[in-house]
DNA sequence: AAATCGACCTGATGTAAATCAACTCAAGGT
DNA sequence: ACCTTGAGTTGATTTACATCAGGTCGATTT
């Protein structure tokens, strides 16, 4: 099988890109749009593993997935890599800036991606005279809070096979979102990465999903999953017994 | 010991409030306070346990606590209750409910509780005014993605041990601020609502804080907790070999 | 004062996941 | 074609923590 490749056409305008159904406001008329826009730089496509910003880089901007795909990570103090986040086609990643000014994570792509930089005090500045803009860019941020919530109650209180349904299902759902087969989908991340995020070994991921395959949840190979029983991962969440 | 009792007066203004210096934005000047503070409802006292908002209701407002502690907590899919976040003087809380304007979490009082509510729609409209509120609100509510992120790097990468102390070491911070010891701390949660927020069981709990206290790190009284050694827990939060 | 209850502690045992170690496989370099 | 390197897998063993099963203690009820 070869490695899905989705190919964007770059666009020319938010008007024209194909996720702006997902990181624009709805019901923003056109003329308002013309005016987010113009303050919104498309930057040209990053390589695998360059960087979008760095922990301790002063906070300018927040960015928009176009293509691609980011995770973002912190340093704790003994030097671990803490992965707080991955982020598709359409999800926007940055506001841990905010509060003191400097970026706490440090983002990076995890494949060829192409992103648009919206410097912060811009949009700010027109939020102000375009009120649809400005609730909008709060539930960006309360998005952010309630994602990262979701993570929290996912590391506390599950097992292995638990949080790696979850991840799988949430990617799955995000890619119905940029109106991809809900059922094959391919991993920007490493085994190392995804482990990381969950709060597990590499050894235990890759037995978990080999115990997946064996019970013909997925079909994996490589960084390919191909979801065969969805409900069956789905009610791995719900029950405390096991579903042998 | 005694339970420590912290008795505030209580405030008619935020001009006179003891937390002002956490809850409000610097450099405020005095007429700007005054049209802050005539949105701001200071509630009659929460009885422990009272709830302040619950998973499912409308989003309405933010809340300040004013003295006593809350936390917040969601039920997720299969009916178990995580804790998501514990609230002290001079802090705030009720930002998850703005994504899709109904709050994820219930909050609720752990002890007999003073909360500020400040209606959002009122606070954002005043935003709209005076830049510096505008921006304080802004920092208030990306301070709430920082501590999530750091609620996942704790939860995703420690040793039970290093959780406590981590929440520990957190809470005394927090008495600080508030101008009171970091040494003599009254923990107003129960065992399990620790261990839930960590993702240990209560036995755990128990243990470590047995353990920590025949290390002499801790003098453990029911909820009373003097630390003895702060940098003991600081050093067990940075290596990964046993400080046996 | 006896009984009930809930929060917390403690010990014995079980187990999920970490650790340790070896191996496969594909990609890149010489 | 051979060597190196890194990501991933798989198996054996260990271990940190959960689970299970009593306990104590203090508050509340009767």
């Amino acid at each position: 099988m070869k490695k899905i490749i989705v190919g964007f056409a770059k666009p020319l305008s938010c008007h024209t890109c194909r996720m702006n159904h997902l990181c624009l406001p709805l019901g923003l008329d056109v003329h308002d749009l013309d005016k987010l826009e113009e303050l919104i730089e498309r930057k040209k496509p990053l390589q695998p593993r360059e960087g979008v910003f760095f922990s301790g880089d002063p906070f300018t901007s927040i960015y928009a997935v176009r293509s691609g795909s980011i995770k973002s990570f912190c340093i704790d103090s003994d030097g671990r890599e803490q992965v707080t986040g991955f982020y598709f086609p359409g999800e926007v990643f940055g506001w841990d800036g905010l509060a003191d000014e400097h970026y706490q994570n440090t983002a990076i792509a995890l494949e060829t991606t192409a992103i648009c930089e919206i410097p912060y005090e811009q949009l700010d500045n027109l939020g102000n005279s375009i009120p649809s803009i400005k609730k909008y860019v709060m539930k960006l941020i309360s998005r952010e809070i309630n994602a990262d919530q979701r993570l929290i109650a996912l590391l506390a209180g599950n097992s292995a096979q638990q949080k790696l349904a979850s991840l799988l299902l949430s990617i799955s759902d995000r890619l119905v979102k940029q109106k991809l087969s809900p059922t094959r989908l391919w991993l920007p991340m490493s085994r190392g990465e995804i482990s990381n995020y969950l709060g597990l070994t590499v050894e235990t991921v890759s037995r978990v999903l080999g115990h997946f395959q064996r019970k013909q949840y997925l079909k994996v190979n490589k960084k390919e999953i191909e979801i065969l029983d969805k409900q069956a991962l789905r009610d791995l969440m719900h029950s405390t017994e096991d579903v042998e």
